[in-house]
This record gives structure tokens, C-alpha cells and sequence, in this order.
DNA sequence: AACGCCCGCTAAACTGATTTAGCAGAGCAT
DNA sequence: ATGCTCTGCTAAATCAGTTTAGCGGGCGTT
């Protein structure tokens, strides 16, 4: 790989040139008072033997090598993760910067392991992210350089990025309560372990506390709160046969998540219910399966490329410090109507 | 990012032996006359000093960075990604290699950008994926080096990785004739783009080639094969809905991936028949929603992990030139019953 | 006593860039 | 003629490792 590239000193000899001079020109250096004729030799020599610079030579004097790492603790099971690193990708080419990936699977072996291989390869900054919005510890020997946390915080107020669940809340309360659903919105997908431990999720909090705003804000409450072991489809399907037990039926639902909200459009199906004229039905995340349900369904979409670009401009770039909230917008489709009256 | 890391001069220094000697007895060298003695100190001191080799200027001297590439066309949109990388990533920590990821988003001067940045980077060896089986071309710079392709074939005869469709298909197939269907099996996701362009798809060929042999060892033929524009949902919903208005309605439909299955169940739910009392369904992919249908889909899984696994032990193994094909196995879950004769 | 050999180790070159320090020559004033 | 400044450029050090070539001393042999 890379045998015969060119060196500075090659660029240089057919410049008729020393190496100091050849590679000022290169880098543009300002002050320097090597004549236009210079310049043009060594741009010439430069472009015709196909010069590019060896980034483990440069690095190795200037201690930068234009990579960053993205360290993240699992990627595989989530397609966001997909969005995340496309973000970063595309935020990392446009600054000239390059991704080491790597995964931690959770285990701190291997985690270290990780961290090590990326500080070994001198890289430039950390993009730490988790794959699900959490609170995480950070491990220390990544804070003696710049981190951006992605999808998670922590204790030392690092700089992150996190969706705005909470806003996403609202947003999905306010667009039921506009179509006039207002005393009979149901929820699915309470979990206690997700909302008190913050190293679990972020999201189930911030999102039942904008829900609950809004809903109170309008002066009423939600009808019902269904509990759901997990944010899988069969959670979801099994809630809502729950709350289609019930009495009073709710002519709307929340879901917690897309695929909750997946295994209710089963329950309803199977009861010979449709979305949205019998109940309405919004959610959070947009999941690719949102647009291939029928009707499609209205969910708040996590920004996972925005985030993962964002957190790599935060890097890069250096803004702020602490959290930076990225809005989740609701991607509206067919699964909210008028209740029917 | 880390500054104030001991040198190996430093661990020389503790050791009060010299610098070769220090590297020598760090790297294992054979056929050094350093004493035990002194390996001792310079473990000791290494240790100590918590010393980690500089990976930059190792490379510039060895010209191995223990880095190798990852380009693929397109990482987001496909969940299939996150295994095809997970896998690699698994592989590589094995062998004490790291991963440089980009994307070219299909856009030759992204590609073209890529690669030069991970050359200029002195990667080991490349790996050249693709999120969808097919035929590509290769970018020339790339072959003065070791190549893997992933999920992909090329003119070149390079190494590659892919799964094994054919025989996926006699699989799926066999599935179904093992449960007694037989004349009465339909397909859903014909495409005579996939099926004539290699550049577009190699499995929609493979999996119908395995198909009709294995119908046709057993004397019998498919009883319809619905066409597709592509293979999303709504295709295999409007391919099952033209299928049910058929006089001979079949007992099992084969989905060239779960996409279509998933828009076929949902068809199928609309008439009121019943998955697999009613018809069977098998499939291709094992996409996440495989698991979450009602009832589970049984399918062909691609087996990206160790695709990715694969390749780069191929890269760094460095075995057989040519195509390796990964086996498929078929997951099995309930939506294959016996025809309701 | 002279020679060669092996042992245990080191000096210095080398990788490909950047950067500091400074040199030679021209032009100008005194 | 001398000193000064400015212009246009270069030698050499430096980064942190690996690798080549070889040095000094002890030992055995003749």
C-alpha cells in the first residue's frame, strides 16, 4: 500500500529547491518571501510527480494527523447508529478530517482496549457517542483532550449533543390536541427502569415530562398510562390490547417509541380497528418502519445525522461547552385524524 | 491529545540501556543477545513509565500503521451496515488492527477524495464494501495494495467476500417443499433490473436461480412470479393483493427480501387471511422486522457479521484470492405451516 | 602472545515531514 | 569602504520510533 509515492524531497529536487522551501509552498505559509517563480516550480513539480504528504510523517512533528475518533459503545444493533456516523463522516470530509471507528460493546476491556489503540494512533479528539441517549461515565484517559459527547452526557459537563426529547414531547402532545384529541389520549410505553436510571435513557424522562406539560398546559391529563417491559414491537402490541380491554377507549395513542408503536398498529389490526379513524396513533423516533406502515405514521424524528455532524463541528470547531440540544421534528404522515366524535 | 506520553528514549533512560536495545527487547525481537537481566529493566521501565509506542512515527520507519480501510458506498441508509462493520471491527481487534471508515455516497469525487485520505494515512490494505450485493469497479488506486472486496464482486478477480444466494435460495425453497407445498408456490419481487444488472444486484439473480432449480429437482414450477419495481414494502403489498386476485390463490409465497414479506403481510391482514394457516411466507435478509412480525417471518438471514469478520481475515490472513461464499442459514420462525389442503 | 570468536550492547542512520536559525548577496546610506 | 537592512533561500534539528553496522571486552586456541 502506498510503495512509490513522491516525497517532499522528490518535489523539491525537481523544483530545483530545498525541502523548507518546497514544503512553505505547499502549506502556504504567510511571511515567507520565496519569490512567485518558486511557487510556481514547486506547485508544478508537486502536481506532476502526484506529491501528497505522508500524514504519519507530518503528524509525527506536528502532532495533529486530521483524524478524529469515533468511539461509540455499540453499533450494530441500532440502525441509527447508521445516521450518527454518516453525519460525522460527512462533518469530518468537509474539514479535511478523517473517522476511526471503533465499538466498545459495553465492555470496559475492550474499552480501554479502544482507547488506547485511537490516543496510540495520536488522533485529534474523541466524538464519544452512545447509541441510546444516556448518561455515561466517561473514561478518564480520553479527557486529557477535546471529547464531544454524542447522544449522552456526564458528570464533568463535557460538551454534547442530545436530542431535544422534551420539545419532542410537546411537539407530539400539541399535534394531537391541534386535531382535537384532548381527554382521551392513551400512552404506551412507561418503563420505570428507563425513566429513573439515566445511564439506561435520557429520553423516556424528558419526553413523558413534555407530554405531560402540554397536555396540562391544554388543562387536562393523559387517560391512561400503559407499562411495557421493553420498547420492543410485542410491548407495544401487548399495551394496546390492554387499552382496547378497557372501557373507555382512547381515540389516541402515544407511543414511546416507532416500534412500539408498531406492535400497537398489530393489536389494531387484529381488532379490526383502523388508523387513524378509530384511533390515532403518534410516536417517537422515525424509525425506517414509520413510512412502511399503513397508513404511515407520525413520528418525531430523532436527527441523527444533524447530531452526529453537529458533534464533530463542536470538536472541530470548538463551540460551546455543555449540552447542545438538536430539535426532533415530527415527520408527519397518515396516523392522526380528527377523533371521531 | 496525548501530550506528555513517555518516549521509548524515556524507558531507555529508566532502563540505563540504549534506545535499540530498549526497542529490541519491547519488539521480541529473536536473535538479540540482550540479557534477561535487561529485558527485565526495560519491561520494568516500559511499565512504569505506563509507555505506549507511537503508532505514527512506528509507521513511518515500518511503513505498517496497523490501520486498515473501510470504504463502502453507503453506510446510513441500510441497517444491514452496522453488522458488515461490526463484524470487521471484531476481526481487526483480534489482530490489534484499527478501522478507518468512509463513505462515498456513491459520488466518484468523495471516492476518489476517500481514498486518498486513507492512503495518505499509509493504510495496510483496504476494504472495499458495498451495502447491496453487485458487481463494481474498482478504483485503480486502490490495487497497488492488498484489497478485500465486501459484499461485492469486481472484473479484477480480487478476493471477495459474499453470501451465498444460490444456495439461499434452494433453501428457502426446500423449506417450503418439505412442508408440502408444491405447485402451489408463488414469488413475490421479481425485477428485471436486479436481475439483469450485476451492477445493481447479484442476489435477486442467485436467489431465483436457486429457486427454480430446486422446484424444478423436485418436478414441479412456480405457480406465478409477481414483478416488482423495487423490493419496499409497498411493492410486496401491491404484489400479494394481485396475487390474491387470482382464481388460484397459492399456499406459500416466496419474498426476494422481508421488505416485501412485510408489505405482503400486510396485504394479507387486509384480506383476513391468516399467516401461515392460510398462506406461508418465507423470505430473504432477516431484517430486524423479521422478529417483530406477527407471526415471526422465516427467512434466509445475510450473515453480515461474519461477512465483515471475513474480509478482514482475508485481508490480514491474507488467504485464497477469488470469491468466498457465506452460507445463509434459514431462521426459523412460524411462518411456515402445512397447506390447508 | 597473537588471533579469532562470541557476547552484550550502542551509535548513528533512516523514515518524511515541519520548523528554527541563519547565510549569501543586493541595495542603500554614510 | 563600511555598516545596515532587506530579500530569497537553505542547513540542520526535530518528532519517535526501527534497523544496520559495529565496538569493546572476555575467552579459548595455537
Amino acid at each position: 500500500m502506498g510503495r512509490d509515492r513522491a516525497t517532499l524531497a522528490d518535489v523539491a529536487r525537481r523544483a530545483g529547491l530545498s525541502k523548507t522551501a518546497a514544503s512553505m509552498v505547499l502549506n502556504g505559509r504567510e511571511g515567507t518571501r520565496l519569490s512567485a517563480e518558486a511557487h510556481q516550480r514547486v506547485f508544478a513539480a508537486a502536481e506532476e510527480l502526484g506529491y501528497r504528504p505522508n500524514v504519519a510523517a507530518r503528524s509525527l512533528r506536528t502532532r495533529k494527523t486530521a483524524t478524529i475518533a469515533f468511539v461509540s459503545d455499540i453499533v450494530a444493533t441500532t440502525r441509527f447508529a447508521g445516521g450518527l456516523i454518516r453525519g460525522a463522516l460527512d462533518a469530518a470530509r468537509e474539514r479535511d478530517h478523517v473517522l476511526l471507528i471503533t465499538e466498545t460493546q459495553g465492555d470496559p476491556t475492550f474499552e480501554r482496549y479502544a482507547i488506547e489503540a485511537m490516543l496510540d494512533r495520536q488522533v485529534d479528539g474523541v466524538v464519544y457517542a452512545a447509541m441510546a441517549t444516556r448518561r455515561l461515565t466517561v473514561p478518564p484517559a480520553i479527557l486529557n483532550g477535546p471529547v464531544v459527547l454524542l447522544n449522552a452526557t456526564s458528570a464533568e459537563n463535557l460538551p454534547c449533543v442530545l436530542p431535544d426529547d422534551e420539545r419532542a414531547g410537546r411537539t407530539v402532545a400539541t399535534a394531537l390536541l391541534q386535531r382535537g384529541h384532548r381527554d382521551r389520549v392513551a400512552l404506551i410505553g412507561r418503563n420505570r427502569l428507563k425513566e429513573r436510571d439515566s445511564e439506561v435513557s435520557l429520553a423516556a424522562q424528558a419526553r413523558l415530562r413534555g407530554i405531560r406539560e402540554t397536555l396540562s398546559d391544554a388543562g387536562t391529563t393523559l387517560l391512561a398510562e400503559t407499562f411495557c417491559g421493553d420498547w420492543l414491537p410485542e410491548h407495544g402490541y401487548a399495551a394496546m390490547r390492554r387499552l382496547l380491554n378497557r372501557p373507555d377507549r382512547p381515540t389516541a395513542v402515544i407511543c414511546m417509541n416507532d416500534r412500539l408503536a408498531f406492535g400497537a398498529y398489530q393489536a389494531l389490526g387484529e381488532a379490526g380497528l383502523a388508523v387513524p379513524t378509530d384511533i390515532s396513533v403518534v410516536s417517537f423516533d422515525d424509525d425506517p418502519i414509520a413510512a412502511w406502515l399503513r397508513p404511515g405514521l407520525s413520528t418525531a424524528a430523532l436527527p441523527h445525522e444533524q447530531m452526529g455532524r453537529h458533534a464533530v463541528e463542536i470538536l472541530l470547531d470548538g463551540r460551546s461547552s455543555g449540552p447542545s440540544l438538536v430539535p426532533m421534528t415530527l415527520r408527519r404522515r397518515r396516523s392522526i385524524a380528527a377523533p371521531a366524535s
